[in-house]
DNA sequence: TCAGCCATGTAATGGGTTACATGATTGA
DNA sequence: TCAATCATGTAACCCATTACATGGCTGA
């Protein structure tokens, strides 16, 4: 029986931990919800993953279960955060991390290998990736614009709005780059 | 039984069809540094996926498998694309995607939770990403550097080239996001 | 001379995804 | 009225990661 060399980082289940700290008791279900909009966008746990989660941090004690008995729709349990859980985010927020960030993108992968397709079909693909990071953009604007509108992003709001300002750089980063990279694949198009 | 609604996407084996459509017979191993020094960047998978996927394109009739005796080294197993392999690949690449691409950010997760630290940490995290896309950014420019001095971007190694202008520019923008972000906090601090 | 890397994989574990279930509401 | 959506989860599977093995080089 040896020890694991490298125990897991389980990040999600800080993830599920940091929604639990503002404050409201939350259900699984509230947890779907609550990361769709929010934390979503760089981090992306399956339903049954929160679940699973869920279990274990009542486990460990980073938080409590309770029961509510509902008529209409199906009885639920709702999460609270303990000072343990506190204390246990707080220790991974202040801890190290290896990778800042991967990307993982079958978008590139193909485009790598792209001698393999015509060029007319490299660029739909890159016409596609285009109005993706386009619709991205819009998106994440949308939600800024809505930040405004809502107190602004001093306070509470702040970090939310700071990885959203992230996502902004990077989508139009990624869109002047597919606009480059068109207008480079246009040209080779016209020296047969 | 019932069937699968959505078939896996396998895109890992079609990674290392890719790679074996360069031409040369490559054993596991060799695959795991192929893949580190190209598709690595936004491709990544574990040894062992690897070698899994190898039995499994064999199966399928994608690629088949010569064993090859060694002294000095332990014997080992070259694959080589068939034909199968080759269309199953082109039809992959010329098949549509759903997500382009999915970043994963702890540093964004951990962000996103910045108000549950001192502003100092918070800074403390955000030079050390902007240390590493600095990192980032340089090695991918010393790749790009390497390109010019090998035949340059044209031809053959054109698309791989067009991959690593996608990295550089997205590092260049998470460099100058995270400077921005950086003199944001520095003011806030100015004022207590 | 001995730790560490090269070279080649296999085994065990676990995280995350898709699919399965179920009943009430609501909009077209 | 009937499909979609809300609301709440569970079960099964599979992909991917970490750990385990093994023996020859090579540099300090």
């Amino acid at each position: 029986m040896k020890a694991r060399l490298k125990a897991p980082t389980r990040d999600t289940s800080f993830a599920i931990l940091g929604l639990l700290s503002m404050g409201q008791e939350l259900s699984g279900y509230d947890l779907v919800k609550a990361v769709e909009g929010s934390v979503g966008f760089f981090w992306t746990p399956a339903k049954s993953q929160i679940y699973a989660e869920l279990k274990r941090v009542v486990s460990l004690g980073w938080a409590t279960e309770r029961e509510v008995p509902q008529s209409n729709r199906p009885d639920k349990r709702v999460y609270t955060l303990t000072p343990e859980g506190q204390d246990a985010l707080h220790t991974w927020l202040k801890g190290p991390d290896e990778e800042p960030e991967d990307i993982k993108s079958v978008f590139l992968l193909k485009l790598f290998y792209g001698h393999l397709l015509d060029r007319e079909d490299v660029i739909a693909k890159v016409l596609e990736y285009r109005e993706w990071a386009r619709s991205m953009l819009a998106r994440y604007e949308a939600i800024d614009q809505l930040i405004d509108e809502h107190g602004g992003h001093e306070g509470p709001q702040f970090y939310p709005w700071v990885t959203l300002t992230y996502g902004i750089a990077h989508a139009r980063c990624g869109v002047e780059w597919s606009e480059r990279l068109l207008q480079e694949l246009e040209e080779k198009g016209g020296k047969p």
